[in-house]
Formats: C-alpha cells, structure tokens, sequence
DNA sequence: GTATGAGGGTTATCCGGTTCAGAAGGGGAG
DNA sequence: CTCCCCTTCTGAACCGGATAACCCTCATAC
C-alpha cells in the first residue's frame, strides 16, 4: 500500500540506495547490468519519484504558477484565459511541468500567493497576466528574485521579462480598413482602463483616426451587458458611428444584437469588428470581421520562455505576431446616408 | 537571499528547532512567551513553511489536480470548465488549497498523470470530469486509492464519490414546457456520445418524448460548426422540428444563424433551447431560453467533498441542483403551418 | 613490481521540517 | 524531605531522495 521508495528498490536489487539513485537518473557510477535490473524492479512496483524529497533538495519543484485576478463570471465568459492555458499547458506537459492555478480577488491577494508559493518551494516562476499602470504587483515579484514572464506590454514590466503582441499595430490595420471602406466616424467599445493593454490600444485607436476619422472610446468591464450599454448609448447619439471595434467578442454580439434590436443593419448601416476571433465570432450572423491571433501559440511562447528563464538562461523581450484583421460578413462599406 | 529556514528562527530566538516547529503549528510544549517570541520573530524575517519539507513527513500537499481531456478549441470555447473553476478555487483558496492544471489527450495520459502526481506525492486528491461509460480512469483512479470526487453521474463512478446533477429532471422539464407551447417534433442537438450525461440526457429526452412528440437526438462534437451542421440537416429535413434543444449555447447561437440564414425565423418558425446559460444566451437576438444553473456552486460542492474525502471523512453521493429553464425570446408558441 | 586510473559501489551528510523519547526545573502531595 | 507529575524544552531519528567523498578491484602502463 506504501508507496515505494529508491530504498525498496535497493533492498530488492541487493545494492544501495546511492546505486538505486544513480541508475535511475542516468548518472554514470552503475554498471549497464545493474542499471538494468534496477530500472525492471523500479518499473515493476511502479516507482516514482517523491517530487517533495527532489525539491528538498534544491530541485526544481516542476511547477509554475499562474494567479488570475478578474470575477469568475468573466473569466467563464472569455474564451481568452482557457486558449491562453491550454498554450501553455501544451509547452509545460512536454517538460513535465504542472500548472498551479490561483484565481484572486486583488491584486494583494495575488502578491501574497505568489509569495507564499515561492516561499513554500512549490513553484519555480510565475506568469503575470493583465498588467496595470504602476502595477504594484511588478516590483513586489522582482524583489521576490523569482523567474517571471509577464504577458503583456514590455514598458511596464520593469526589469521582469515581457512576451507581448503589438496591439497598436492591429489597431493601425483595421482603422486603415474601416477608413478605406469609406467610415468617417469610428467608436471603439473598450475593456477594462485600468489594464495596459487597454490604454495601447485606446492611443493606437486615437492617432490612427486622428485627421481622418471622427473617434470615440467608451471602457467598459468586457461583459456583454456593458458591451450593448455601450452600444446603445452610441447608436443613440445623433451623430452615430457608422463603424464600432469591440475589444472582445462576447462585447461585439451583445453589440450586434443591440443594433438589430434598434434596426440598424449590420454591415449596412453599422459595421461591426471584433477583437479575438472565438469560435464564436463565426457562428453568428452575420460572422463577425475580427482581429484574429494565434492565442495558444502566445501562451506557449510565453511558457517557453518561462522554462528558459527557470534554466537560467536569459530572456529578452519578445515580440509574439500581432493580430490580424479577418474580414467577415459584418464590416462593409460605409452608409452614403448619414454622414 | 536564501529563504528563512526555522533553524534560522531558532538560533535568533536562542531556542532549538523543535521549539520553534511547535510554537508555529499551535501545538503545546511551548510556554506563550517563548511562542509569542517564535512568531514574531518569523513574521519579521517572512518565514514561510517550506511545502516540500513538510510533505515529506507524510503531510497533505495541500494540493488537488484536474485533468481535462478536451481539445483546446473546445475548451475555450466552453465557459463551464473556466466556470467550473473558478467555483471550486473559491472553496480551495479559503483552506490554502492550490489546484494543479493539466490538459491531456488521452484517458491513458490523463490516468498516467494521476499516477504521476500521486506517485510523487503532489496532490491529495483529484476530480474526475466527463465520464464516459465503462470508464477506464474509474479503475484505475479506485486501485491508487487516491481521494476522488467525480463530477457526473453517480451510476458509473463505481466506488468513488460522485457529485452530480440530474440532467433527466432538467430534461423532462424542457420537453413538458415546449409540448405545452404546442411543439410536436423536438430535437435535440447533443454533446459528445460517449460522455454519460449525453446518454442520461438521450435518454430522459427520448423518454420525455414518447407519446407526445416525435423526436430525434443528433450527436456533436459540441464545436459551433458541428452544431450548424446539425441544425442545417435538421431544418432541411421534410418533417423539420419546431424546436431544437441543444446541448450548449455555442452550438444554439450557431443554430440560431443557421435558422436565420435559412428564413426560419425564431421563435416564430423555431423554438431554440440552449443548456447552460452562459453570459452567451443572453446577449444575442432573441436571447436564448436556457437551462440556468449554477455551474461554480457546482465546483464548489464537489471541491467541499473533495476535502472531506481528504480529510479521512465518508462522502457519500452529492446530489447538486438540477438545471432550471429560464424561458426568454427564443422560444415560443408551436407554428400553425407545418404540423 | 609498482604506480595510475577507470569502473562500480558504498558510506556519510544534507535538505527543512516533524515527531518521539527524554531531560531539566518547579510545584504540590504525602 | 522525598516522590511524582507537569510544564517546557532539547537531542536524535526520520521522511526520500541527491551528492560529495572515499574505497575496492582489476586492467593497463612504465
């Protein structure tokens, strides 16, 4: 019933644990006929090896640690977070690393895990997500020393590694879109204005139509019902935007149906652009144009680095691939009437 | 640089080791000044209970898995996993629990994780989701007799406890509400076959069914496009049903646009059911009538018993709350024409 | 024949905390 | 005054591996 330890192993071979530990973890010090037949027994009663006595000493715990710090009935709803993980978790299974997950309700309350995680020797890094300005969280983990990726814009991560994705540069792209398919006043539905990326893109979003469209950002908290508030006070307005930009795309239906509901026709009266392209963003009609990237892909990346940093190797900051505008059914040209 | 160790207070405080490992875990053998003395001393220098240490005496790891076994795509898509866990994080947090993550493709991986984990001594215990029939991971998870809390049907967890809600009640109230409102052809657009509770919710629909409606179940992969698809065959069948129940809410948006891209008009023409009443159901036109429950309290229920089980305490079958229908715009009165 | 060294093992220690068997010191009962 | 017990604290062993250092044997080189 015990579970069996490198001493059973040793009785049962008839040698010591030293050679046991050796075998096992292709150290030279055992002859390839012992090796053998330690490493049958230890297969035969299904040994493994205690990760609580390799991390006493001094090992690798094989663990990296991830807090989330938002309401659980938005990290259901955004599809972002799951894609994110499961990037990651691809990287990590490869390496044997485990994913230790934490959601928190304050910023404080993620510094303290975080500390309490490396001071327990449970993790080996951390990722930090949802960066803010001033973010407290940032000097109190490069004090802590320990190996941190930050997934988000490098000019607040302090001297802690970044793997980011131009947001400016996607949102240069679809206003040059929207422009060029003739709309001459743009809203953008925004996420949270506390968050870094929000702000990049806020700017990005300002200087893109500064001298060649009209413009408007409205923040929000990325719920569909602030999304259609949103929406509704916009298309209410008596000089309406002919194009909006939702920075997700549970924002970007509930702002659909908002329009449908106060017959304004989508792409033809509204276009409509979404930021990360969700399964979701196709199912609906009609599909929604949406600024795609490879989430995954950016998890893993930022995994990748993660594991190297743990390796002591260092990382410089990297660029991962900025979204790209997939055009759909809900963008079109701008309306004559109106403008 | 290097964490404080409770040798560390000790030499400060000028006692041994041991007095000070009993002063912090509240045991008696030390007088309150010596103990009042131990503490603040490891307040100061921010000592934090070294997790591996501690787990080599055969303490808890503090510390329970999931593996989930679905490929990303769905899994980003499905806000009940992102739901599920942020339900059952609230009960962990509160007892210092942490939840290791893992993604697997496989049973066999998912059951060679287990081992792993167990083996290595980092969990105390896991949560079992999805079942299929004839379970492999039951087996296996019964033979380690490692603390387990299946989420799903009570009939195929064999010895381990289940925590579960009865789909079939939810079923049988959908089905009693749609023939009320005059449909007589219902199907069903269902989840994954193998997965037990599309079987428990076949079932209880075909049950539901017999005698006063036709009906017909067709199975999906749970993606948007599968969902399409089926709706498409559906609705262009000569006896095409008057309503569809589906078995998430991506697949019934999907559905939805299909109807709509097809001049079926919902509700008038089609009556659209999504189970799980995700952020999703309510911010598209018309919102979806929905199978409404409470998927983190269902985390957290099975999290709670989980710990029990940890904790040496029975834990006998849990029986949750079973889904309500929330009626909104997406269904309504049979159509005349066609019947 | 002796020095040299590689191959194959072993012993002793350590990691950081827990636990058990005692050991001092103090107080009360007889 | 002695015996006994209780409180408070300590030394030593232990958990399951990793690792430094050393030991023995046999083969090769000089």
């Amino acid at each position: 019933m015990k579970r069996p330890t490198i001493a059973d192993i040793a009785s049962r071979a008839g040698v010591s644990k030293v050679a046991v530990s050796y075998a096992l973890n292709g150290q030279p010090g055992v002859s390839a006929a012992t090796r053998a037949r330690i490493v049958a027994i230890a297969e035969e009663i299904g040994w493994r090896p205690n990760s609580a006595a390799r991390a006493l000493n001094g090992a690798r715990a094989n663990c990296v640690g991830l807090a989330l710090c938002r309401p659980a009935r938005i990290l259901g709803v955004e599809p972002f977070f799951m894609e994110l993980i499961s990037g990651i978790e691809g990287v990590l299974a490869d390496r044997s690393y485990a994913l230790l997950l934490q959601v928190v309700t304050s910023h404080e309350q993620e510094s303290e895990i975080y500390r309490r995680w490396w001071g327990e020797s449970r993790i080996d890094g951390v990722f930090l997500v949802d960066l803010h300005y001033s973010d407290t969280r940032v000097g109190e983990l490069e004090q802590l020393g320990m190996p941190v990726v930050v997934i988000g814009h490098p000019s607040e991560s302090g001297s802690l590694s970044a793997v980011w994705s131009d947001d400016g540069e996607a949102v240069r792209e679809t206003v040059g879109y929207l422009v060029a398919l003739g709309h001459r006043r743009i809203a953008r539905v925004a996420g949270l204005p506390e968050l870094v990326h929000t702000t990049v893109r806020d700017q990005a979003f300002a200087q893109a139509c500064e001298g060649v469209a009209e413009h408007i950002t409205v923040h929000t908290d990325y719920t569909g019902e602030e999304g259609a508030r949103a929406t509704r006070r916009l298309l209410s307005s008596p000089h309406r935007p002919t194009a909006i930009v939702y920075d997700n795309d549970i924002m970007a239906v509930a702002g659909m149906s908002v329009a449908q509901e106060m017959r304004v026709e989508v792409p033809r009266d509204l276009s409509i652009v979404a930021w990360d392209d969700s399964p979701l963003a196709q199912v609906v009609r009609p599909p929604l144009t949406a600024l795609t990237r490879d989430i995954p892909a950016y998890g893993a990346h930022a995994a990748q680095r993660l594991l190297a940093l743990i390796a002591g190797e260092s990382v410089p900051p990297f660029e991962d691939q900025a979204a790209v505008l997939t055009p759909r059914g809900s963008t079109g040209p701008a309306p004559h009437s109106g403008m």
